[in-house]
DNA sequence: CGTCTGACGATAT
DNA sequence: TATATCGCCAGAC
C-alpha cells in the first residue's frame, strides 16, 4: 500500500497486535490506535488494507463478522477464524467473553 | 469544493 | 429484538 493517512497507519498497527486465535472490535481496535470511538474509520482502514495484515480477527461489536459488498470475504474470514480455533454459535457469532483480545487498557476490556 | 459511500457503534424508541 | 439517527474520516467523482 502507497502512502495512507497516518489514522490508517496506526490502525493498522493495532490490528497487528490481535494475537493468533483472538478477535477484537471496530471499537476496540480504533481505541488501542489511539482514535477514539471512530470505530468506523477502523472498517475503512481495512477495506483497503493488503493480505498482510490479519484483518479477519477484527469484528463488530456484536461478535458477528460484518457484512460487506463482497460475501466471499466474509466466508474467508470465518474460515481463518475457525483455522484459529474461534467457535461460533449457531447464530454465527463469535462470544466475546471467550474469544476477545484482552488488553490492559480498561476502557477497552469492561469485563475481566 | 460539494456529494456520496462505505468492514461501526452508542443511544433512543 | 428491530429500526432509526447521528457522529466521524477518507477517497472517488
Amino acid at each position: 500500500m502507497a502512502e495512507l493517512s497516518e489514522s490508517y497507519g496506526r490502525i493498522y498497527q493495532a490490528v497487528r497486535r490481535i494475537p493468533r486465535g483472538r478477535v477484537a472490535t471496530y471499537g476496540q481496535v480504533a481505541a488501542i490506535a489511539g482514535l477514539g470511538r471512530h470505530a468506523r474509520l477502523v472498517g475503512y482502514a481495512l477495506n483497503a488494507c493488503d493480505e498482510e495484515l490479519p484483518w479477519h480477527r477484527v469484528i463488530n461489536a456484536r461478535g458477528e463478522i460484518s457484512t460487506r459488498s463482497d460475501p466471499f470475504y466474509e466466508e474467508l474470514q470465518r474460515e481463518r477464524l475457525e483455522g484459529e480455533g474461534v467457535s461460533f454459535d449457531d447464530r454465527g457469532r463469535v462470544s466475546l467473553v471467550r474469544f476477545q483480545w484482552q488488553t490492559a487498557d480498561p476502557l477497552v476490556d469492561p469485563d475481566w
